[in-house]
DNA sequence: AGCACGCCGACT
DNA sequence: GTCGGCGTGCTC
């Protein structure tokens, strides 16, 4: 017998089977974790395969030494996952491996919970020959940083000469482990009785399909859930629930664990490695039949799945954007096929994709339009900003904002600023009209760069000159629209002196307590106003917010993305959901310099489908997904010159791919990613867009041309979230 | 990834 | 000559 075997290690040069004979009496299964002599060492592997013969020249075939469980760690399931995934996503097989396990289970440098940081040694006597170059250059780099530098950032100085410092004691090499807090639950279960829609629903999802649960915000998804676990588990059958990291709210989690108690296993970023590990062990056992996590729950080591569901099944979380990058439904989707059980889609704003999916019956849909409390989703007010220029105010607050803000501290209660900023860069807006930057083909934004004072399309790569006045109404007052959480603070003092004023965001949030620290005293302060960024945006329920302001609801409409505007609907559709939570009437103010965009409109009537329709046809025209499918390669390296060979190799070639297909090709292009270099590594892309009758034919062949390139460097996206 | 091998410049 | 640095290639 022989087993094909993969060796737990992330190296391109490794990332294949290596064949290994098995001694007589060694009992080996597929899927198993084997210690191996490989070269001069003694790795990890897995089995993969058993087979009778081998392929490998027989008196070279060393034999496996032992297994390291008395179990298969690695479930049928999930060996067959690992080839659709290795197919699909273009990932190496050891990296897929790793992410059915736990890190304690993993040999190897990739240890998420440390990281190696050098240093100098101190007081250390040193004479480096003069040959020594590139020694003497980490020592000099190092004396420049004078702190912790982390192996990352050290890489591109060459093993060797790392190795050698560290021999001779110049340098030092420590293991910082990050310590994290795992919370507590508070018990106290409370069974509702559900509605007609929920028990229609309950009664609908019943088969192997794909079903899109479409519920407006407060309808009761939760509850649905709840009780379709239930059935699950009185079916004798396991259950996966993925939810978004920023959901994982404690009130989430205890609401599970007092309902199912032991039953549930939670995983989540929290955790430390140890808990990880003993959850995910409860899982594997059998102990623990419910999973409850964000993205990587999907790989629960759980049999017999009775269904699979994704909350907030909108959420650009659940693509994977470093590496390995996968995306969370098309395994969601493999595993249910596999166990023939249902998959659920959850979501108050469904994404454009999925519901365009249930239109054409390729996914159920099921519709909870009612909220559980009867109560009114909170009035939208849309403020014009335009007109609050021309009327000579030109500060970020609306005179409609600063009226209702007073009121709300005047009746003690609380409000929420909601800023929408993501990412990097801003756009650029005419003061006067309202006009914003676009791309002449690909009808996204323009993103303004500093660094070369130009506006780029992050899509097809584009350049334009910086506008000095506006083409449509000759104007010169041009800026770029971007206003921080720190200056609406500023302003908020300025009107508000003696108010409590609380701000969230990346910035004040490094740490986990702290979230916590400024919810907490949000919570406890009356009157109030929370500024923050989307982060507030989710699962908070303070009963004495009546009012919430978007102040410049635009920011993530004009970002140069596709997905914009759908997203913004998502956003205003959940933050507005925050106000009015109680007994008390809640309203939103939203403040927009494009008050006649259609998003503002069917957002603010909360009219989700009437928003489907126009987007629909507003992708279909412009000719992007689902219309089309979006393919980025993207080269990364620290090698700039290697970078740019690497892609124009694979770009000629994708050239004459499209010589061949030239239906299939709405557009093809190589230039630099609009984030030029990360981490000290160069970025280049390919971007194509493909007709859908062609996308998995052409798909087909890119993936044969990269494949041929190293796995290293080269990262396959379909669809990607974030172009950066 | 880690280890050996072999080339090449610097120095006893 | 010989020693150490550093690029290259291989691991079933």
């Amino acid at each position: 017998m022989f087993a094909e075997v993969i060796i737990d290690q992330e190296a391109k040069a490794t990332d294949r089977v290596f064949e290994y004979s098995i001694p007589t009496g060694l009992n080996v299964q597929e899927g198993m974790r084997v210690r191996l002599p490989f070269g001069k060492r003694i790795v990890q592997g897995f089995i993969i395969k058993l087979k009778e013969d081998a392929n490998f020249e027989k008196d070279k075939i060393k034999p496996i030494i032992a297994t390291i469980d008395d179990f298969p760690c690695i479930k049928k399931e999930m060996l067959e996952l690992m080839q659709f995934m290795a197919k699909k996503n273009h990932l190496t097989l050891a990296s897929i491996l790793r992410l059915f396990i736990t890190s304690e289970m993993r040999e190897g440098k990739v240890k998420p919970l440390y990281k190696s940081y050098y240093s100098l040694a101190e007081n250390k006597e040193y004479v480096l020959t003069k040959t020594a170059r590139k020694q003497q250059e980490i020592i000099n780099y190092l004396k420049n940083r004078n702190e912790l530098v982390s192996a990352d950032e050290l890489v591109n100085f060459g093993y060797s000469s790392l190795k050698s410092l560290l021999d001779k004691g110049i340098i030092i090499k420590e293991n910082i482990k990050k310590y994290r807090q795992p919370f507590t639950i508070s018990a106290e279960s409370k069974k509702i009785v559900l509605n007609f829609d929920q028990k229609n629903a309950l009664k609908e999802i019943n088969g192997d399909e794909t079903y899109l649960l479409h519920g407006v915000t407060g309808s009761g998804k939760t509850e649905v859930y709840m009780h379709l676990i239930e059935r699950v588990l009185l079916e004798n059958k396991n259950a996966i629930m993925l939810v978004p990291e920023i959901s994982l709210t404690p009130q989430i989690m205890s609401n599970f664990k007092s309902r199912f108690g032991n039953l549930v296993a939670l995983l989540h970023s929290g955790l430390s490695a140890g808990e990880r590990y003993d959850e995910w062990n409860r899982l594997f056992d059998g102990e623990a039949r419910i999973a409850i996590g964000a993205r990587s729950a999907i790989f629960a080591p759980l049999e017999d799945l009775g269904i699979i569901i994704i909350d907030e099944e909108h959420e650009a979380s659940y693509t994977s954007e470093s590496n390995p990058r996968y995306n969370t439904h098309d395994i969601a989707l493999f595993r249910a096929r596999y166990n023939k059980c249902p998959l659920v889609l959850g979501s108050a704003t469904p994404s454009i994709e999925s519901y365009e999916k249930a239109k054409n019956g390729e996914y159920k849909l099921i519709e909870l339009p009612v909220r559980v409390n009867g109560k009114e989703m909170p009035k939208i007010q849309i403020v014009d900003m335009m007109n609050e220029i021309r009327m000579g105010n030109s500060g970020i607050f609306s005179s409609q904002l600063l009226a209702d803000l007073t009121s709300v501290i005047n009746n003690k209660k609380q409000a929420m600023i909601f800023l929408n900023r993501r990412g990097y860069s801003s756009f650029m807006r005419c003061r006067d009209c309202g006009y914003i930057a676009k791309c002449e083909d690909c009808d996204v934004s323009l993103v303004y760069h500093k660094e070369d004072q130009r506006l780029k399309c992050h899509y097809c790569g584009k350049q334009f000159k910086v506008l000095t006045r506006c083409p449509k109404c000759g104007s010169e007052s041009i800026k770029k629209g971007a206003v921080g959480t720190q200056q609406v603070v500023e302003k908020l003092k300025e009107y508000f002196s003696d108010v409590k004023i609380l701000r969230m965001d990346n910035d004040t949030t490094t740490t986990k307590n702290s979230h916590q620290k400024i919810l907490e005293e949000f919570k406890n302060s009356l009157p109030a106003i929370l500024v923050g960024t989307q982060m507030i945006a989710k699962g908070h329920d303070f009963e004495n917010v009546v009012l919430v302001g978007i102040v410049d609801a635009d920011q993530s409409l004009y970002h140069s993305d596709y997905r914009s505007s759908e997203r913004t609907f998502q956003l205003i559709t959940q933050v507005a959901g925050r106000a009015g939570r109680s007994e008390y009437e809640g309203k939103v103010v939203l403040q927009t310099y494009a008050p006649k965009h259609y998003v503002y409109k069917f957002a603010s009537n909360y009219d989700y489908k009437g928003f489907f329709r126009k987007e629909e046809n507003i992708r279909q025209t412009s000719l992007f997904p689902p219309f089309t499918r979006i393919i980025r390669i993207l080269f990364s390296s620290h090698d700039e010159n290697y970078v740019r060979e690497t892609l124009k190799v694979c770009y000629n070639e994708i050239v004459k791919l499209k010589e061949n297909f030239h239906d299939a090709f709405v557009y093809l292009d190589a230039m630099k990613s609009p984030i030029k270099r990360i981490q000290d590594k160069f970025r280049y892309q390919i971007m194509m867009r493909l007709k859908m009758q062609y996308a998995d034919l052409i798909e087909d062949e890119v993936f044969k041309i990269i494949n041929k390139l190293s796995k290293e460097n080269v990262y396959f996206e379909i669809n990607p979230q974030n172009l950066s």
